[in-house]
RNA sequence: GCCGGGGUGGCGGAACGGCAGACGCGAGAGAUUCAAAAUCUCUUAUCCAUUAGGGUGUGCGGGUUCAAAUCCCGCCCCCGGCACCA
């Protein structure tokens, strides 16, 4: 570990400051070069930098310094998603204003990340809760408005009794809230939407841009959430009442198998259906039972299917035959019409439900060469099949006659064909008072007036009572009773704040144009600095903030304000960091330093039992590779590593173990390998620069250099070549910092040996690594280049370039092989002809000896790689 | 159940038709030191011979090929997402 901390945090604030003071990461600063914006996604101002942060912004900050280096004309801008539930529920608990809690937040996360080194261009800087920013919130809500897209309507919601607000289809795992974890329930309310369902197949539509640049998992996930299906909406009547009941279905194939019809429990016509059952009360009863329980994952899935029958009938259209009408806890109320044809044959929900009810079973898709036996059937059959019972398609295969039965059912006027999709309208209203006020008036006389844009912004007021009961904004006088911006009426306005993923949904759009007070932002601007051309952050937001900016940004493409409907070309996801944890059966999670290892191996297990537990003395602790959490005692705080070795080191190491994609694996003792290779380098520059035998050229010819120099020299531009494709093909870092590593072990083992390195080459060794490695240690890079006599930032000496000839090699080694069996090896010229590298193998002595008296069936030679003899006694 | 990503030494990982285990961590031995830390050198998949060499090895079982961790077919396991979606 370092003996010489301060110097450390010198050098680092020293760097900083240069490159506050060059503008280096200011848009400009490469200002010929083509334009490159860099984003990381920006966080929500806690208050604490946390591990997540660092890798983030590090493989952001990474790829950014590697641009600049590449000559290109980089925007990296950082900001606040400061608007959300914390700062309010501080405000409930402490009594401290939202507003003062976020702002101290912001001010303690600037200096942390500002400490880190990463290179944000903060004259950029936003904050979501400034009004500044959340105007245009407004601005756009009133566009949305205009052209139809805003609505408010009384829907069934999700609500968190914890959070006292509603919550987005999004917003809600596993019938949980995603932010607090409590129960979520259903509730009908009055609430705003964005009409997303109406993009749904552009939605889908834009991944074909993205696909390629954006991780497959992210698209998949896109494309599950969007749920499109195809099939057909067919219209049933109800016999004893004559209404019309559609429902959807993608098996319009089994139309004529339908013996009952399954309701969702809030479908609106279940009272009209009863009104006349004698056992009215009783129905209902179950109805209500079915609704009221929960919608929480575990409930459903290993809920029981339970139904209740209503009595009626239903006339399938295709047949004219009657069905039971059925209301059922599985059929969903949110998804197609809340209706469902029933085909228990060819269904396993339904069959299962017909089974329980002793409903009919009606077989009308027979597998090949079989016959089919409703009673005795086990399971529903749902592969393809012969159809049988359905009138002229009876004889056709069911899955090639898809289309012909729904043209006929369409050309008969039963329905028609049809897209159905799970995406629904975007929930954007939250009964809180820390986000965006909806800019909307409620008038006596007028009814629901928008206020006008010349009213802009609606503050948030600051008369409020946090009291932890309801939306605090009820409570402001002052911002409820306003007068009606149509009649002058006395009105009341409304107190749903939006979503804070509205914030989020073009943030990327302000950044380029942040301190606009005419507009959002310049379309001209926009139409230099859009799209983004990379984007980095957490695959936790694939469905919600991914979907809801593509949505944003396709919504204010067709306004007209800008001419893009995708806002991020290229997408990349880093893994989580993770981090042993270990638990004991009495202590539950317990802190490392009370684990007493059995053995020195011990340390170093990621699963299975390490120990005994310091703190009850029980054996059998247990090891867990798992995210870093509090929970698990597993944190790591990154001020903490930044002070013990600096930020270089803590970069070095997150990068350096395994690609950025993946899990990250926290380990003190990795950390100290990082801190090792870089000690090692500057030992390397120290040496060098004491010895006085380091050259002032870096460049060289290698025809004048004999063959150790030479050889050095090949290897530095093999090295070049490596890492420039290790980075391009995938920010492959690991790889990227291995080839150096190898570099400078070849560096430093030929020094120890004394030989005579060529100064000129000792400097190209060395100014190379540095100017590959200086995106990932930049501090330290600026320090060496510095002390290695550049007057000028490292950042401006340019991305190294291999020379092709120079990295060829002359001569290389290569595996002989006897029937696939590595057995000797030979050196050749790198080009050398299949038939001489024939030769040489064959003229091997150990070749020779291995084959006397064999036959040599076959000789294969693939230039540049091997020799195999295939042989045989 | 469906979709996506994985399974390689004690650990993170490399190689992605052509020498399996780059680089790093950990471990062992040695050097330096009064000592420790730091640093440096060597060893480190496994089994048999241990000098030379030989066998076995990339989750399991098949296949293609002169050659498979890599390609194909069939399984198993782990991680993540979705899931009564009609």
């Amino acid at each position: 570990m370092p003996e010489q901390e301060e110097d450390l945090q010198q050098i680092e604030k020293k760097w900083q400051k240069k490159w506050e003071e060059m503008g280096l990461f200011k848009t400009g600063f490469n200002k010929d070069g083509e334009k490159c914006y860099v984003l990381s996604m920006y966080p929500y101002p806690s208050g604490v930098l946390h591990m997540g942060h660092v890798i983030n912004y590090t493989i952001g900050d990474v790829i950014v310094r590697y641009k600049l280096l590449n000559g290109f004309d980089v925007l990296t801008p950082m900001g606040w998603d400061s608007f959300g539930l914390p700062a309010e529920n501080a405000a409930i608990r402490t009594g401290q204003h939202p507003h003062d809690f976020t702002e101290k937040n912001i001010a303690t996360m600037t200096r942390q990340m500002t400490r880190a080194g990463w290179g944000f261009d903060w004259d950029r800087e936003v904050a979501t809760s400034h009004n500044d920013y959340y105007r245009w919130n407004q601005w756009f809500f009133l566009k949305f408005y205009e052209k139809g897209l805003a609505e408010k309507k009384t829907a069934p919601v999700n609500w968190c009794e914890s959070c006292m607000t509603v919550l987005a289809n999004e917003q809600v795992k596993d019938g949980t809230c995603e932010r607090c974890g409590s129960a979520v329930i259903q509730k009908d309310m009055s609430q705003w939407f964005f009409k997303m369902s109406q993009y749904s197949q552009r939605l889908l539509d834009g991944h074909d841009k993205l696909r390629g640049n954006w991780p497959e998992s992210v698209i998949a996930m896109q494309e599950e959430w969007i749920g499109r299906s195809e099939g057909a909406k067919v219209v049933f009547k109800v016999k004893e009442t004559g209404d019309e009941l559609p429902i959807f279905t993608t098996r319009p194939d089994t139309i004529f198998g339908v013996t009952f019809m399954s309701l969702a429990p809030e479908h609106p016509l279940i009272e009209k259906l009863i009104a006349d059952s004698p056992d009215k009360e009783k129905i209902m009863a179950e109805v209500k039972a079915m609704r009221a329980s929960g919608t929480s994952a575990k409930d459903l899935a290993d809920k029981e299917k339970v139904g209740v029958f209503t009595g009626c009938h239903v006339i399938n259209p295709v047949n004219g035959k009657e069905a039971q009408l059925w209301v059922a806890n599985f059929a969903l109320m949110s998804y197609g019409t809340g209706a469902v044809m029933a085909v228990p044959a060819h269904d396993q929900r339904d069959f299962e439900f017909a089974r329980k009810y002793d409903i009919p079973i009606k077989i009308v898709i027979q597998p090949e060469g079989e016959t089919l036996n409703p009673d005795e059937m086990t399971e529903a059959y749902t592969a393809p099949g012969i159809m049988i019972n359905s009138a002229q398609f009876d004889g056709k295969v069911n899955t090639e006659s898809m289309s012909d039965i729904i043209t006929w059912i369409a050309d008969s006027g039963f329905g028609e064909g049809t897209i159905n999709y799970r995406l629904r309208d975007w929930l954007i209203s939250r009964q809180r008072y820390w986000g965006t006020p909806i800019p909307v008036i409620y008038c006596p006389d007028c009814g629901t007036v928008p206020v006008p844009e010349s009213d802009l912004p609606v503050l948030l007021p600051t008369d409020v009572v946090f009291k932890g009961d309801g939306n605090p904004l009820e409570t402001s006088e002052s911002f409820v009773n306003c007068t009606c911006p149509k009649c002058g009426a006395a009105a009341k306005r409304e107190t749903d704040t939006m979503d804070t993923f509205v914030d989020s949904s073009w943030y990327f759009l302000r950044f380029c144009d942040p301190k606009n007070t005419n507009a959002p932002f310049d379309k001209e601007l926009l139409n230099k600095l859009m799209p983004v051309d990379q984007y980095i952050g957490g695959i936790e937001h694939a469905t919600m903030h991914l979907i809801y900016a593509r949505f944003f940004t396709m919504v204010l493409n067709d306004l007209g304000l800008i001419d893009f409907d995708e806002p991020f070309k290229r997408l990349f996801c880093q893994g989580m960091v993770c981090k042993t944890a270990y638990r004991c059966d009495n202590c539950k999670w317990l802190y490392i330093d009370d684990v007493e290892f059995e053995n020195e191996e011990a340390k170093s297990k990621t699963g299975g039992t390490v120990g005994k537990c310091k703190k009850c003395g029980k054996d059998g602790v247990s090891a867990e590779m798992t995210k870093i959490s509090k929970t698990k005692l597993n944190i790591v705080d990154p001020d903490k590593m930044f002070d013990r070795v600096g930020t270089d080191a803590v970069r070095l190491y997150m990068l350096s173990d395994a690609p950025p994609d993946r899990m990250q694996v926290w380990s003190e003792s990795g950390l100290n390998g990082a801190w090792r290779t870089i000690s090692r380098l500057r030992l390397t520059v120290d040496e060098w620069l004491e010895s006085g035998n380091l050259s002032g050229e870096s460049t060289v010819a290698a025809s004048t250099l004999d063959q150790q120099n030479n050889d050095l020299l090949r290897k530095t531009h093999q090295c070049i070549k490596a890492v420039t494709e290790a980075i391009e093909g995938g920010f492959h870092f690991n790889t990227a910092i291995a080839r150096c590593n190898e570099l400078l072990n070849l560096l430093r083992q030929l020094m120890g040996a004394k030989s005579d390195i060529d100064g000129r080459v000792a400097r190209v060794v060395i100014e190379t690594i540095l100017r590959i490695l200086c995106p990932i240690i930049p501090h330290l890079s600026e320090d060496m280049w510095e002390k290695l006599g550049h007057n000028k930032s490292i950042f401006t000496s340019g991305w190294p370039e291999a020379d092709e000839e120079l990295a060829k090699e002359s001569t290389i080694e290569i595996p002989v092989q006897i029937n696939g069996k590595v057995k000797a090896r030979i050196n050749i010229a790198p080009d050398a002809d299949i038939k001489s590298m024939q030769n040489i193998a064959l003229a091997d002595s150990r070749i020779k000896e291995l084959t006397d008296g064999q036959n040599i069936f076959k000789v294969i030679a693939v230039p540049g790689k091997m020799v195999n003899l295939v042989v045989k006694g």
